[in-house]
DNA sequence: GCCAACGTTGGC
DNA sequence: GCCAACGTTGGC
């Protein structure tokens, strides 16, 4: 059992999109450190940080949990999407993803509160330059954040 | 829109 | 295998 952040662009599927849908597939992840969190170590029931990246108000949203072991992301099939892969066949797929299942909306806290917490100091997200969409969260920072948003 | 930081590509 | 060039991320 292992805690994540996993950002997601609210205009893209935002924490009411997953609410509204209980869980969807986590599509689009072309990066393969973030990849291979999905493939090779997340586990059903994960828990998982919901955080809205590239918007006005950037920060965690929700709390969510993974809800399957990885499987192919279809998008890597699909001429038509932004996502596709030329490289990626179904015998041989590049690109997985896991269901992610909604927990519970929470206020936003914004990424810029983040930054004034000690506690917080050691997440990756908030590191210098760190662009993966995909962290691991300790669980005293897991902790700290559930009784924030309790 | 800017740009720092980082990841990927591809020529050699 | 090196590394310059290029593309992407994502906060501001």
């Amino acid at each position: 059992m292992q805690y994540w952040l996993m950002k997601s662009e609210p205009d893209d599927v935002s924490i009411d999109d997953l609410a509204a849908r209980n869980t969807v597939g986590w599509y689009g992840v072309r990066n393969y450190q973030a990849r291979n969190f999905m493939r090779d170590t997340q586990q059903v029931g994960d828990g998982v940080l919901f955080y809205h990246s590239s918007c006005e108000q950037p920060g965690v949203a929700g709390f969510a949990r993974v809800a399957s072991s990885s499987y192919p992301d279809p998008t890597q099939f699909d001429p038509n999407s932004k996502y596709f892969d030329a490289k990626a066949t179904l015998e041989k797929p590049r690109w997985m993803q896991v269901d992610v299942e909604y927990v519970r909306k929470t206020r936003l806290l914004s990424l810029s509160e983040m930054r004034q917490y000690p506690e917080l100091a050691e997440m990756l997200v908030l590191q210098k330059g760190s662009r993966l969409s995909i962290t691991p969260v300790s669980p005293a920072e897991w902790r700290f954040i559930q009784d924030l948003l309790a």
